[in-house]
DNA sequence: TCGGCTCTCGCACAGTGTTCGAGCCCAATG
DNA sequence: CATTGGGCTCGAACACTGTGCGAGAGCCGA
């Protein structure tokens, strides 16, 4: 194995394999990737993921550099599930909205992945093909250059920032058992408390009343808002800088 | 202390002090935003943190439920970094520009944040006072009722994606200590290995050469490039749907 | 002087990621 | 057929983690 490559999984060359082993890369992936699902990030260890599969736990080294490794591999793995529709099929614009719902509800469904998103870049194959499809969307949709780079990049953005304050809320309903409705009843005496701070936000929430609507519904509808604002200003700009080949 | 609450530190009754201690809740968040900008999340143990501080690690426990909370006071210590203008300084779309590029920036002064985001609500007072603030300055603009809402969601949802994004990199970059064109040498032959398979990224890449361009003004470019574009879309949304009372 | 409260801290427990080296079994080689 | 070698598994061990518990120090008002 190489000493000290550049870090990612994907520049390291994989293992071989020629005997008949009892255990596999892509079977270690989708037990930690269960086990993810199933309890977050503090429920995956090493240990646990080796009796799940019957094996010892360090045996999971050789087929993985480390658990960091293994963590960039799930994150691909769920990435892989993200639809990108291919070209022709619809307008840009349809084509870009699945997409960010596919992202937005990837992540949803594995929120764990959100916490690694910022800390390796993620070149693994499902990523690249995500980009890849991307690329062609927005290509056909009359972006260039760096435009383009930066046309998926604010989509991809929206997705992840979305999630990440989505996943916020689910996480916290999650942990603590509760109802949205009694997680609202806890938090209401301390908006109280801070009320004289917040004059504009309070006259907002209780004018609103934004905490007594079902809490999966408004995520969603704030999503779908930002998505089209997003398009919106994509759109707007198409139609001032026109491709200058097409 | 109350057994069960809804899990938040921000819910929970604060100690009272009253004797003379020798340590302090905002001592000890501070020290650990040092260690976590220093080390990253791996760098903060609260045996080491106790150390720094000059006393035992399980002092802090009483200053502190657990890790989980003393975590979520460093993020709503760095939330506090971010300015939010005040109303009826400038044009709303100047205000909203530097709120998102103070959050973005914060977030990237303490990458480690990015990670926790999704894992707790942000209701510290910190993040409540962005809350207020970016609800005064959308309401000026003219955003009401759900949109109001959604309208500063898109906006931060904007830098807490661009801001992961950038992280990645960055990250990658710290971790080996290798500058840009090292790490962008080592990635090339995994890229043309994987060429045949995205020919249109693969197309634009090879054009519009981006590796070679510095990337933190690339990275910065992207982020303001979807910044307009949320901007633009939610100028848009305001023309379309004027305010009926203003 | 006596409780009682705030606050500090050492010990201990169960668990973590990872290294090392021993050993298994199968394939190819001599 | 015997021997070697490498793919693969695994147990023991190391250094370290978060945290519960109980003892105790120092100060307060009574």
């Amino acid at each position: 194995m190489p000493d000290s490559f550049t870090g990612s999984v994907w520049l390291r060359p994989p293992r071989v394999r020629t005997g008949q082993p009892s255990l596999s890369r892509e079977q270690i992936v989708r037990a930690a990737l269960e086990l993810l699902d199933a309890e977050g990030p503090a429920g995956l260890s090493m240990r646990r993921l080796g009796t799940r599969l019957g094996s010892g736990a360090t045996s999971l080294y050789w087929h993985v550099a480390n658990k960091d490794e293994l963590l960039e591999l799930a994150v691909d793995e769920v990435l892989g599930e993200v639809y990108v529709p291919e070209l022709g099929d619809t307008s840009w614009r349809v084509a870009a909205s699945i997409s960010a719902n596919g992202m937005r509800s990837a992540l949803l469904r594995h929120p764990w992945v959100i916490g690694l998103l910022g800390q390796h870049p993620t070149l693994g194959p499902n990523a690249m093909r995500m980009g890849e499809r991307l690329v062609a969307l927005f290509l056909a949709a009359g972006f260039e250059g760096m435009a383009l780079s930066h046309a998926t990049a604010v989509l991809n953005a929206h997705a992840i920032g979305s999630a990440t304050s989505e996943a916020a809320v689910t996480a916290a309903l999650k942990r603590t058992g509760k109802t949205y409705e009694e997680v609202a009843e806890d938090i209401e005496p301390y908006l109280e408390r801070l009320a004289p701070d917040n004059p504009n936000y309070e006259k907002w929430r209780t004018e609103t009343g934004p905490l007594r609507r079902d809490p999966e519904k408004v995520l969603e509808e704030t999503y779908a808002f930002g998505l089209e604002r997003v398009l919106d200003g994509l759109e707007l700009w198409l139609e001032k800088n026109p491709a200058a080949d097409r």
